[in-house]
RNA sequence: GGCGGCGUAGCUCAGCUGGUUAGAGCGUGGGAUUCAUAAGCCUAAGGUCGGUGGUUCGAGUCCACCCGCCGCUACCA
């Protein structure tokens, strides 16, 4: 029976550019719902813009436009960038809409009904300048703790520690600099805490994932506190209806937004709203990251509780991503924008790539660019694109382009591919992409064995009807492992689909069999990774940012061609010992190209060595040579003998490798210190 | 500081409820091939599973402590 599923991504927020970091829900979400498509499901796939707040308001009186113009212009960035990523949203919406308003009233009214909110004063810092109120973050000065200077107003970067604003030494408007005043004002409060109950229940039953229940325990453990949903005019937000100059919070309507794009949806294509969202007929998942569990865990499924209506079946959270190791980095040219990546690189490289990190945990990813190109080029490329490659020319150029039938050895081929399905297929449904493509990657492995062992270039010169029905089982192969990656790779199922001139393929297709028909002409389906092309693509990455600081005259960033390795303490440096040592004889090392087999006299003691210098340096030139040797280091079998030590040489390899020398009068033996 | 997560081959990562000689892909060395997008196949080397101690017949897998990295710490969007 056929499951009908809603789904959604968080909304990005209207200030900024979407950048690869993001990308990884929203291909995390897409692959899902692409997924559960292809499984024969109706899922539908509902986000929007997330565009209110103090941050859209500076942002446009910066630009010198309104908000509505800035929201709307980064509306059409957003989508044109998640259209570009092959991202398919039924509907795309924002939370600056009708939809949205009624909603957050109705919702707020709930609330307001079940004595759920309450008013307190608070006390927050205004400037006067702005005619604006400042959140923390708008707040610079310097750090009570440590006394770093330009800090915001709840916590220090350079001595990570927290505080309140009011702490803050002689604080700024990070806005306009102008010194903020105290103002007491009234606020609004969802009592969270009336809802704790409930939400332990939710959470009990597996809303979300193991992991983050443990987070979540620390939070109900600490007590749930009541929670601010009010903010004072000028506000760039909804009004707060029978309060003067209130407005929502902005997380209050962001997660309403949800809602309002899926309604937005319904009455454009006459479909019921409360079905689709409030009835048990449709399932319900969220994919967010690990920031911002806390609303999505407890303030939103609270708010809906207290409206009455239906919660999450569940919430996924996945991690941050890193690049090389790293949090993204603007001066590294690592925080790199959706738009910049489309320029450079083809987007299915991401998705795949993401597809095979991804595992359904709450851990970071890691996008590493050498990674990244290998992965590329060696499973997408080198296995799974060369499969069609090496048999679909052939069949087209020498075998009339017809497929033939598979016999019993291509059957049990094609069967094992197709017992795959029902593994891969819970692999997609848990979000385990990662173990899916090292499946997928698997029994690529399989059907270029089968192709090495059944050698159809060798046989086309005598047999071509056994040629014809092994090129029929590698055809058949593809079909299948296509299907497995349409989801994740949707361009690249698309091209399969015309090459094979059949419909588009779902996983009913795994089933079926392709003989004694006409295929097409077969067409790259994929390029290599360029390692240029990543490297232009980090470069414009920092250009985008501009030169940092250059005002500070800080030092100069040294550019080398190999990076510098993490700092190390002495004890490190002392673990090394390096040894002055004297070449007693060289000699080329039999059937090895680059090694050179050196006996080293160390005074007390002789070492033999295998060195990797033999297309820099002759052998005759070496005997009698002082050089610098690392003496303790493990001894390692190699296939020409035991190498125990390591020559210090400078340089990238090959011809240009520069041995190190020591001055006049050191003697064998002797350790650098 | 508190809390959460992580630390497994050069790199990126799998290892379910503890159970035979710890796995994959990439990279590296060697070999046989050449249909293919310099791809594919065979083969070799490479890990005291962050450290120490403990529970157990048995621990990468459980417990304690320590070290290192990342994140969260709620009126921040």
């Amino acid at each position: 029976m056929s499951r009908k599923i809603v789904v959604t991504s968080a909304l990005p927020y209207a200030n900024g550019a979407i950048h690869i970091g993001h990308l990884v829900e929203y291909l995390q979400t897409d692959i899902w719902v692409r997924f559960q498509k292809l499984a024969g499901n109706e899922c539908m796939y509902f986000c929007a813009d997330d565009t209110h707040g103090t941050p859209v308001m500076i942002r446009a009186r910066a630009e010198g436009i309104t908000p509505e113009e800035l929201i709307n212009r980064v509306h059409s960035e957003h989508l044109g960038d998640f259209t570009g990523f092959g991202i398919e949203f039924n509907n795309y919406y924002s939370t600056h809409s009708e939809e949205n308003r009624l909603f957050s009233e109705q919702l707020y009214k709930h609330a307001v009904d079940n004595d759920s909110i309450s008013k307190r004063d608070i006390e927050q810092a205004f400037c006067e300048s702005c005619d604006m109120w400042l959140p923390d973050r708008y707040i610079r000065g310097i750090c009570p703790r440590c006394k770093a200077e330009d800090q915001y107003g709840d916590s220090c970067d350079m001595c990570s520690g927290t505080h309140q604003p009011t702490e803050l030494i002689d604080p700024k408007c990070a806005n306009c600099g102008a010194s903020p005043v105290r103002k007491k004002s009234t606020h609004l409060f969802f009592k969270l805490a009336d809802y704790g109950d409930r939400l332990k229940e939710l959470i009990k039953n597996g809303y979300v994932q193991t992991s983050v229940m443990n987070k979540l325990d620390e939070w109900f453990s600490s007590g749930l506190r009541d929670w601010d949903i009010s903010r004072d005019g000028p506000y760039f937000g909804f009004k707060i209806p029978g309060e003067e100059n209130k407005f929502f919070y902005v997380w209050l309507d962001a997660p309403i937004g949800y809602m309002a794009s899926c309604k937005n949806y319904c009455d454009k294509n006459g479909l019921d709203f409360e079905t689709l969202w409030n009835s048990e007929e449709y399932e319900l998942y969220h994919f967010i990251g690990k920031d911002i569990m806390y609303f999505h865990a407890l303030f939103w499924p609270a708010m809906l509780i207290s409206a009455k209506m239906k919660t999450a079946n569940k919430l996924f959270v996945h991690g941050f991503l890193t690049v090389n190791g790293q949090k993204m980095s603007k001066s590294k040219g690592t925080f790199i924008k959706a738009a910049t990546y489309l320029k450079h690189l083809d987007p299915e490289y991401l998705r795949y790539y993401y597809l095979s990190k991804l595992t359904g945990g709450v851990e970071d990813i890691d996008l590493s660019f050498e990674d990244f190109t290998a992965k590329i080029n060696s499973d997408l490329v080198g296995k799974l694109a060369n499969m069609a490659s090496r048999s679909g020319p052939m069949l087209t150029k020498k075998l009339g382009a017809m497929l033939g039938k598979l016999d019993d050895e291509g059957r049990e081929l094609i069967g094992k591919l197709q017992a795959a399905k029902e593994s891969i297929m819970a692999d997609f449904e848990s979000l385990n992409y990662a173990s899916a493509s090292r499946q997928i990657s698997g029994l690529a492995d399989i059907c270029n064995k089968y192709i090495d062992q059944k050698q159809p270039w060798t046989t086309i010169k005598t047999d071509e009807e056994t040629t014809r029905t092994t090129l029929t089982v590698v055809i058949n192969a593809v079909k299948i492992l296509t299907i497995y990656l349409k989801a994740a790779l949707p361009g690249y199922a698309e091209k399969i689909e015309q090459f094979l001139g059949v419909e588009p393929l779902t996983f009913a297709d795994v089933e079926t069999v392709l003989e004694d028909r006409k295929i097409n002409k077969f067409v790259r389906l994929v390029e290599r990774v360029d390692k240029e092309k990543v490297e232009a693509m980090v470069e414009e990455s920092k250009e985008d940012i501009g030169v940092p600081q250059a005002e500070e005259n800080q030092v100069e960033e040294v550019k080398l061609d190999e990076p510098l390795e993490p700092e190390c303490t002495i004890e490190d440096v002392m673990k090394v010992d390096l040894r002055v040592a004297k070449v007693v004889s060289a000699e080329l090392v039999e059937g090895a190209n680059k090694l050179l087999h050196l006996e080293l006299d160390l005074g007390a003691l002789k070492k033999s060595v295998f060195a990797g210098i033999r297309k820099a340096y002759k052998p005759e030139d070496l005997v009698g040579k002082t050089v610098i040797c690392v003496a303790n280091l493990k001894p390692r079998q190699m296939k020409f003998g035991l190498s125990e030590g390591m020559i210090l040489a400078a340089g990238p390899g090959g011809e240009e490798v520069f041995m190190l020398g020591i001055d006049e009068g050191a003697k064998p033996g002797m350790r650098v210190h």
